[in-house]
DNA sequence: CTTATTTTTTAGTCAAGGCTAAAAAATAAT
DNA sequence: ATTATTTTTTAGCCTTGACTAAAAAATAAG
């Protein structure tokens, strides 16, 4: 059994080399868990001592496939519990992650399996975030441009295709980065410029811009 | 906002002053939490400090307002994730307090709020306890002598009518304490004993053990 | 190819919550 | 009423997960 605090750990990390290959510095981790590197450090030995993880120092970590096991668990109670509070209790989607974000901690094998099945065992979470099976496979979601997109469909930003400092500023300066999603308001047929809203933002953007930004759709 | 161990055991003390009136003793405490005197000594003395109950010392510990207030918000939502648990996701009533032991803990008045909405604001858990309403009462339930349950009734119990210590010694024997929950199996009406279930176990009770217990029904 | 800077690690502290052993108070027994 | 026993508290230590300050390694800059 792992503690809150190596679950949580465990969770970063893993979101964390979904991004970026290779090993997650230190840095990284200690970042997105807003806290300090040595603490970081700290906990990443320990997990390296459980072999939840590959530590090297001053290299960084990579999860070992016990340690993916277990974030994948996480992330599909935290997903499942997000489904849950939408659909069920009626929760709107931008509400439900700190509450999930405690859920996912519960222990019980058993829970998560009617939970599931009470759900219709969903694919994705209310975010349009794939939905781990019980083996920890991810349905495979094909990845587009958001150029592809029409009009009222929606995606997760994966990567993009060309990565020049200028691309990537703007894209930082829209608030665009892994994982935001994209909705798509609008669509000019004739020069394929879209109107496209993230987060609370809405905005033009040209041809461009969007094609040159994957984005995962269900 | 406090943290686990203390809710577990302002939980705990709320649960032991249900039963023996006056200040519960640190050792009781201790045995209910199953850890040492010394940490319940150093636990109520935070919570004192907290002012979530009173505590002299040598003399045992009794909850505030403020303390019985955080109890049944924290008995609430056990009781109402347990019904949960039994009504949408099928769990039998037996196994479900592990589980309802950890979900007690989620913070957020919201989700109880619409999770009570959504199982249609019980009044009673699986296992016949009453779920005290947002303001914390408890729904008032009249307290019979086990003597007037008929076959197939059942109550848990509250309380003895006369209380002498070969009395007590045979409840104890039997298992039988506060809390304890009875199913009436027969009952015969030429003498009025009885057979009853108690956990696992199923026995005969002559009419004058029934008529000295009392129990609470819904 | 050195020096400067950034990143990472180590060493030493701290608070929460637990423990053991010993002291002190309360209760029971002679 | 004084001793014996039980209950409760205190004192000191341990582990987890955080922190700060300083050292060490890696990277960047001249």
């Amino acid at each position: 059994m792992y503690s809150l605090a190596e679950e949580n750990y465990i969770k970063a990390i893993f979101h964390l080399q979904q991004t970026k290959s290779g090993a997650v510095s230190t840095n990284a981790i200690a970042e997105s868990m807003d806290t300090k590197a040595s603490s970081a450090t700290d906990m990443v030995q320990k997990l390296a001592d459980k072999k939840v993880l590959s530590y090297v120092k001053y290299k960084g970590s990579k999860l070992t496939e016990k340690g993916k096991k277990i974030a994948t668990r996480i992330v599909r109670k935290h997903r499942l519990w997000e489904v849950f509070l939408v659909d069920k209790l009626g929760f709107h989607w931008d509400e439900v992650h700190e509450i999930a974000e405690q859920l996912e901690h519960i222990h019980s094998n058993e829970l998560i399996k009617r939970l599931d099945a009470f759900l219709g065992s969903p694919a994705f979470d209310p975010h349009g975030d794939p939905i781990p099976d019980e083996h920890g496979n991810f349905m495979k979601t094909e990845k587009k441009l958001l150029s592809q997109l029409n009009k009222s469909q929606y995606g997760v930003c994966v990567g993009v295709k060309e990565s020049s400092a200028e691309y990537l500023q703007y894209l930082d300066k829209k608030k665009i980065s892994i994982g935001t999603k994209i909705n798509v308001l609008g669509k000019e047929f004739f020069d394929g410029s879209m109107v496209i809203q993230v987060g609370r933002d809405q905005f033009f953007i040209s041809k461009q811009i969007a094609e040159n930004l994957y984005v995962q759709t269900n």
